[in-house]
RNA sequence: GGGCAUUUAGCUCAGCUGGUUCAGAGCGUUCGCCUCACACGCGAGAGGUCAUAGGUUCAAAUCCUAUAAUGCCCA
């Protein structure tokens, strides 16, 4: 006999055990069928494909915080649940190297010693980042596995991992030797900060209070009747020292004629050209724009189309440097004071307008982000987005919520090219060497660098690019590179595609799109299982859905971040209320596509729903020991059992998948001494509840496939609390012969609920069942469910039998009755079929409305009087409550309700007669929504008499 | 400026394909209860002009149009 289980849920020891235990029996570990036969978790489905998801790697850095918490709750609940349906379940653990976070970190760490990286040199410096990675990139890993996440840790990798670091250079090389990957000059987001070059991701568009200002340029050589100046306007007065041209709207008539001549750039005396460019805006200032090659895009397009020298007016930390004539030295917002200051002396400064305009920030350091010349790598996007866009438009790879499709198409038909240099020392470095001459060689290696140098005749020095990739340059490999690529292993043939990726939508450019751009470049050069060589598009995509998860905001709607400080600590939270109970919670905030608003006492959802469940399980295992006392010749076994694998044998009301499982329960339920209907062996309530299992397990998988999973907790939640533990438990108090059937319930609402609440399930299982300590929940079968045995009818006819109680319940508290007093009932029935479900199920009615007698009869006599007051159950059924003493007060109270109740239905009578004395309704609602309305009104008519005698009968 | 989403009870949100006694759940709140699993609980109640204005329809929380507010993405 099971120990009993304590009164109350207390999640701690039972996570931490458990935890380990599924790590000891290899639960996470998936295996490849055909490499180990002798595979310890003793369960392979060859015959069903893998279920693979790979981690949204978290940056070394960082540690678990709530949006976190979610992602991978999600994954990990259907990793579980694809596990428990028999697929072969590999979610791939690890971390990047966040090439700028780490190593502002580290120099960071640095500072405080009085160093800077340039003091330990290159080298020293990327082994002291190694240090701290040792000693801190564990933190987050060991933080998921607090979440409860099922990760084959064996496999955990890191882009940093030798093998990874390879697989990054190969794909650089590969793309460079396609001509796919160029250096050049090009305008690009400097971080005068971190000293770096930020993608276009990495830079957040704010809109800034700032100034518009009007310059006047001198024009050269001007006849009398002409203006002297052309004015133009900006935002980045020093900006002007570099400028090489203005330029306005070849359509525009005020300018027209003064294209081709030249004007006078002050403070630097450069003679620049007015050119005419379809880029100028008319309408935008004066229409006329100073053209700044080297600090603006826009300005650097134009420049090349009219051959525009590019004149760099600053250094790398936003200083004026030798082009900026005696500005040089100055930063670069001093440098706009004294810009602005001398034209002023020069009379020059037409105006100065308050503007509000978009300026970029550093996402990662939120300084200004400065528009800077400079030679970068990039990535030619075009060709890789073409067949980018085409797998998602053509929905092999979905998108989920399927909105996002329109956002990504509109992304890709716009990409620009990717800037992957970035001018850190942590990470991977560039593979090009540069010889004296200029050229370039990129190669796996040195060596390789320069036998290609060799074979182009070049024999000199070969000095190495300093500069390392872009993070996202490493994690588009991800999918692949984490099971072997470039190398065909097994691993990569056995799990590529991967089955699911989630993640949140902020990184559906940086890292989702560009995932899908180097599944379909680079995994042609990994053959299919059988050698042949992989081609179709369907073999190629990283993953086959991507779920876009929730961002979770506080109550006020804010984000949740490190640096509001309105982000619960989660470790905390999870001690606090329970691993599960964050999940479930979690899970149950979640709607698809909407984002969550989330308090720290929303975790109460799942600490009650846990508490409440253990609690089921304690009263389930109490009940089943009694009645097993009672009936000896019914056994409750721990072992599993052949009659269970025998469908014909013994049919189960409510089964786990292929293998059957643990009841708890060994042979056949006896036959149910309480017989309603000839040849029925299963009470209506026994019908209702398996009806209600079975349907419940239909909707939670159609939610989950549907990715609805706060959908799929809702079911399980109402499930569990509203049908199992309010009713069906209350009804196997009084029938003890049900008690087997409500430990098969049981038994399967903790497999459903399993992959969201994998502690307390698994505990619970265990008490319940006595199975072995190696033989896991987690590895055994979900529910199927068998949709013929939903049961409409006995769902009506056992929501008669609730609404009747219910009704009973009102009047008794209306008049302030004590639990504990009795008093007699009359229940009466419209209808022959409402009789049989009422008089079926007296012994339930009977205790729940705590009658001392009950009569249960046709409709007839109207029993309304100064000792009976009634309720009605909608139009079919109705109850008496015998009060003999109430007193004047309590027929007050009971005659204020029953009027109400009156005026209600009346108002409900006079719509439904609306609407059938139009004609319009009648003619042209379908017959069957007509007939069902004269039906209703028939039934408000008949309402409304009897609440007219009842309400007369009562003073 | 372009695009997407949201607006339903005090709060957080369901309500799918127009018609189910359609206006719901949880929290909060009010009343009564330690009723032999659970006070992290049980029973009962109060509480909403479904953002606004039009339209389609026999019929609109639901479909269409416009407007407003809020949020996000892109420029």
């Amino acid at each position: 006999m099971a120990e009993p289980l304590a009164k109350a849920y207390t999640p701690g020891s039972i996570e931490k055990s458990w935890y380990e235990r599924w790590e000891k029996y290899h639960l996470f570990d998936a295996n490849r069928a055909e490499l180990n036969p002798q595979d310890p978790t003793g369960r392979r489905a060859v015959d069903k494909p893998p279920f693979v998801v790979v981690i949204p790697p978290p940056n070394v850095t960082g540690i678990l915080h709530i949006g976190h918490a979610l992602n991978n709750t999600i994954q990990d609940t259907y990793v579980r649940l694809n596990r428990m349906l028999g697929r072969e379940s590999l979610w791939m653990p690890g971390t990047d190297h966040a090439g700028i976070a780490t190593q502002t970190k580290i120099e960071r760490e640095m500072r405080a010693e009085g160093l800077t990286r340039h003091d330990l040199g290159r080298e020293k410096f990327v082994e002291r980042v190694w240090e701290w990675r040792e000693k801190y990139g564990g933190i987050i890993l060991d933080q998921l596995r607090a979440l409860g996440c099922s990760c084959d840790w064996r496999r955990t990798r890191f882009t940093m991992d030798p093998a990874y670091y390879d697989a990054v250079i190969e794909a650089f090389v590969r793309l460079y030797d396609k001509g796919l990957i160029y250096r050049g000059k090009r305008i690009i987001n400097w971080s005068p900060l971190a000293q770096s070059a930020l993608s276009d991701e990495e830079v957040i568009h704010k809109e800034t209070q700032g100034k518009l200002y009007y310059f006047r340029y001198p024009i050269v050589g001007t006849s009398k009747d002409e203006p002297e100046y052309l004015t133009i306007a900006t935002t980045r007065p020093e900006t002007m020292l570099g400028d090489v041209a203005v330029a306005v709207n070849p359509d525009d008539d005020r300018y027209k004629h003064l294209v081709g001549r030249t004007l006078i750039l002050p403070l630097v005396e450069r003679e620049i050209p007015i050119i005419a460019d379809a880029y100028v805006d008319k309408e935008f200032g004066t229409g006329c724009v100073k053209i700044t090659p080297a600090h603006d895009p826009n300005d650097f397009e134009i420049g090349l189309r009219h051959n525009l020298p590019q004149i760099n007016v600053m250094d790398p930390h936003g200083v004026i440097n030798e082009n900026g004539g005696r500005f040089a030295g100055l930063d670069r917002f001093d440098a706009r004071k004294r810009v602005v200051e001398e034209l002023q002396l020069l009379g020059l400064v037409d105006k100065i307008e308050n503007y509000t305009h978009s300026v970029g920030y550093s996402e990662r350091g939120g300084e200004m982000v400065e528009p800077y010349l400079s030679d970068q790598w990039f990535v030619s996007m075009k060709p890789l987005a073409e067949p980018a866009l085409k797998v998602v438009d053509d929905g092999l790879v979905r998108l989920h919520p399927e909105r996002w499709v329109s956002t990504y198409h509109h992304w890709m038909t716009n990409i620009r090219d990717w800037c992957i240099s970035r001018q850190l020392w942590w990470g991977h470095r560039i593979p090009a060497w540069y010889a004296e001459t200029g050229e370039i060689f990129v190669g796996r290696n040195e060596a390789e660098a320069r036998a290609r140098a060799t074979a182009a005749g070049y024999n000199g020095a070969l000095v190495q690019d300093p500069d390392v990739l872009d993070t996202w340059f490493s994690s588009w490999l991800w999918p692949m590179a984490t099971l072997g690529w470039p190398e065909a292993t097994p691993d990569l043939i056995e799990f590529y595609p991967t089955s699911l990726l989630s993640t949140g939508f902020e990184i559906v450019f940086f890292w989702v799109a560009r995932m899908i751009m180097a599944g379909i470049e680079f995994m042609p050069s990994i053959p299919m299982k059988d050698g042949s060589p992989r081609t179709e598009l369907k073999d190629l995509i990283p993953f086959r859905d991507v779920y876009f998860h929730n961002i979770v905001r506080d109550l006020d709607g804010r984000k949740m971040s490190k640096s509001l400080g309105n982000s619960p600590d989660l470790l905390e939270l999870l001690a606090r209320y329970g691993t599960d109970a964050v999940r479930f919670s979690l899970l149950y905030l979640a709607p698809l596509g909407q984002d969550i608003r989330f308090a720290e006492a929303s975790c109460e959802i799942g600490r009650n729903f846990a508490n409440k469940l253990w609690n089921a399980t304690r009263f389930v295992m109490m009940k089943r020991d009694e009645y097993q006392a009672k009936q000896p010749n019914v056994e409750f076994e721990s072992e599993d059992t052949e009659v269970l694998n025998s469908e014909d044998k013994n049919p189960r009301l409510f089964k786990a998948g292929a293998g059957g499982g643990y009841s708890g329960l060994k042979g056949q339920p006896p036959p149910n001494p309480r017989l309603e209907k000839a040849g029925e062996q299963k009470s209506l309530a026994d019908k209702w509840i398996i009806g209600r299992a079975n349907r419940a397990a239909r909707d939670i998988r159609k939610a989950f496939d549907n990715y609805e999973i706060n959908e799929a907790t809702k079911i399980l939640y109402d499930f569990v609390w509203r049908d199992f533990c309010d009713w069906y438990l209350e009804i196997v108090k009084l029938q003890p012969d049900s008690m087997p059937l409500a430990v098969e319930i049981l038994e399967g609402i903790l497999r459903l609920l399993h992959p969201i609440m994998p502690f307390v399930t698994e505990e619970l299982w265990h008490a319940l069942t006595g199975a072995p300590e190696d033989t896991l929940l987690g590895r055994d079968d979900y529910i199927t469910p068998d949709t013929y045995k939903i049961d409409d009818e006995a769902e009506r006819e056992f929501a008669l039998v609730q609404r009747t109680i219910e009704a009973a319940r009102l009047v008794r508290s209306t008049l302030n009755l004590a639990p504990s007093a009795t008093a007699a009932v009359i229940v009466q029935a419209r209808t022959e079929a409402g009789l049989w479900s009422l008089q079926s199920t007296s012994h339930i009615i009977e205790r729940l409305t705590r009658a001392s007698e009950l009569i249960v009869e046709r409709e007839g006599t109207d029993y309304s009087s100064r000792e009976y007051t009634s309720e009605l159950v909608g139009g079919d059924a109705r109850v008496f409550v015998k009060i003999p003493s109430m007193s004047g007060a309590e027929r007050a109270k009971e005659h204020e309700r029953l009027s109400k109740e009156l005026v209600r239905v009346r108002a409900q009578f006079e719509q439904v007669t609306a609407k059938l004395s139009n004609d319009g309704f009648i003619s042209r609602a379908p017959e069957q929504v007509v007939l069902k309305e004269r039906e209703k009104q028939a039934n408000y008519a008949d309402q409304i008499e009897k609440l007219e005698v009842s309400l007369r009968e009562l003073v």
